[in-house]
Formats: C-alpha cells, structure tokens, sequence
DNA sequence: ATGGGCACCTGGCTGC
DNA sequence: TGCAGCCAGGTGCCCA
C-alpha cells in the first residue's frame, strides 16, 4: 500500500481523534504481523495518555506517556477511526480503544504491518536509525540527491526506493517522479547530472505533495483513517497504464521488471 | 560499501 | 468449476 502520502494521510486523519486521549485498551484480536505483538504491549499501553502522533518515513509513532507506539502499514494495511462497538472484519489485528468511545483499528490482508513499542529515543531505534533524511524536509535537494548517487550503480528508479538514501517513496511515486523529470528508471544513478538531480528532487516533492493533497493513491485495499479511498490514481501518468498512450505525447507507456519490482515509464518523454 | 535475491503473507485475476 | 501460476502499494536480512 502505502507509501508516504498514504501514511501521512493515515496520520492527519487519526490526530485529531488520538491526541490527548487515553488509551482505554488495547484489544490485539491477531498478533501475526510481520513481527508477533509482543504480548505484553496491551498491559503496557493501557491507561496512558497519547500526547500526539507523527511519521517517520513511512512508520507511524503516537507518542503515549511511558514511550511510543510504532506502527507500520506494509502493503496491505490501514487504519481507521471507528466506534469501539462496530463489528470486526476479516484481518482486524488490533484494536486501540480510546476514552472517547472511538477506536483505532488496524486491517491487514497480507500481514507485513506491524506494531511495536519502542522504549528510548525513536531516532535511535535500529528500524529508524539509519533511515535517510525526509524528502519534504529541508536539506532534500539536487544537491543531496546527486552527492549520494555519485557511487551507486544501480538503477536510478531503485536508489529512490532505497530508505537509506531517502525514505518515503515506493513503487508507485518513484515511477511518476522520474517520468515527471523526464528522466528513465533504467539510468545509472550516478550517471544523473546536477542538473537532473536538481529536477528529479523536485518532481519527487512535488508527487509527493500532490499525491498528500488528494489523500494518496488506493490501488486495492488503502482506505484513509475516515474510510476513504485516496483520489491520485487519477492523476497517475505511467504506473499501471502499460500499453495505454502517454497522457503529455501519446506513445504508449511501457513495463519494465527493476529488481523484481515493476517499474513504468514513457519511451519518448523519458531519456 | 554496494547490490542482488529471497523471505514474509493473503487475495484477486488469468488461463488452461 | 477447479486449480496452478502470477501479480500486488514494503523492507529486513543473508550472501556475494
């Protein structure tokens, strides 16, 4: 699912109905994610007060009293605000019950979420430590981006998913970054010039935004903390349109496989 | 240091 | 109708 525009829509829409409450219970209804919940995360979090909630690439973390909630969607997940008392679906993990009489409630199809507790720092913990820097942040330039390709070989459509280089951007925003820089998903990172460099981070911002401002992409399961589906699929210019024309030239947008990942882009606005 | 490949899952679709 | 095969928004880990 999810990549930064999702998860920070995810985190707009929960804020107003977390922050400031106390977590009534944590009702873990299937642990099996991607990590088990560790069993004694319900004892842990009851009766704290979550004091706000925020994003770190492309993990959520409300911060309680004691501590923080890390919680990460995957693929598949989402989570909601509901009514503690609706009825539960197939793949409900979780519940985090709130003093409001509302409930967050995560859903996960395929199981690659996960929710942990993290005691400490939260830039300090391994899962977070070594992730890049933002790239809606400050400091997220041309510059940056050129200076930590200038070694890479790889493809540059894969340097950009790679978290440690910079974080957020998945399978979907990558492709319409690099189409709106014009630039091919084939190109050796470190074959990109300044210049290039300089377009490519700003397209990448700008999807970003964009794709923020339309409550992210739903391709299947991604539904917003309201129950929404994100409306920027509309507004996708390559990925999954293989065989369909180039919505700025005609030609027919192609499909590629990049690292066992499927990667889409236009043969003629691309070079 | 870098990069490739696999693993973890379920569900939906296609084609025989 | 059934079933095999393939694909899907992520990312940590092992190996070369």
């Amino acid at each position: 699912m999810p990549e930064l525009p999702e998860v920070e829509t995810t985190c707009r829409g929960i804020a107003p109905h977390v922050s400031g409450r106390l977590v009534a219970r944590l009702a873990v209804h299937n642990p099996r994610l991607r990590w088990p919940v560790a069993a004694d995360l319900p004892e842990w979090a009851q009766g704290q007060r979550i004091l706000g909630v925020g994003r770190r690439a492309k993990y959520l973390l409300l911060t309680l009293e004691r501590g923080h909630l890390m919680l990460h969607l995957g693929m598949s997940g989402s989570l909601r605000v509901l009514p503690v008392n609706t009825a539960r679906e197939t793949h409900d993990h979780f519940d985090l019950e709130m003093d409001s009489g509302w409930t967050l409630r995560f859903n996960d199809p395929r199981r690659f979420g996960s929710l942990a507790r993290i005691e400490g720092d939260p830039a300090a913990h391994p899962l977070l430590r070594e992730l890049a820097p933002e790239p809606l942040e400050p400091g997220f330039d041309g510059h940056y981006l050129h200076r930590i390709t200038r070694r890479r070989r790889v493809a540059i459509k894969q340097a950009l998913m790679n978290s440690r280089l910079v974080v957020g951007v998945g399978n979907i925003y990558a492709s319409e970054a690099l189409f709106r820089a014009g630039i091919r998903p084939g190109r050796a990172a470190r074959s990109l010039t300044v210049q290039e460099c300089a377009r490519l981070a700003r397209t990448v911002r700008q999807v970003l935004t964009t794709a923020i401002r339309h409550g992210g992409t739903t391709l299947r399961d991604y539904v917003s903390a309201e129950g929404k589906p994100g409306y920027f699929r509309q507004k996708l210019y390559v990925y999954e349109r293989a065989g369909q024309p180039c919505r700025r030239c005609g030609t027919l947008i192609r499909q590629r496989r990049q690292g066992q990942r499927s990667t889409y882009y236009c043969p003629n606005c691309q070079s």
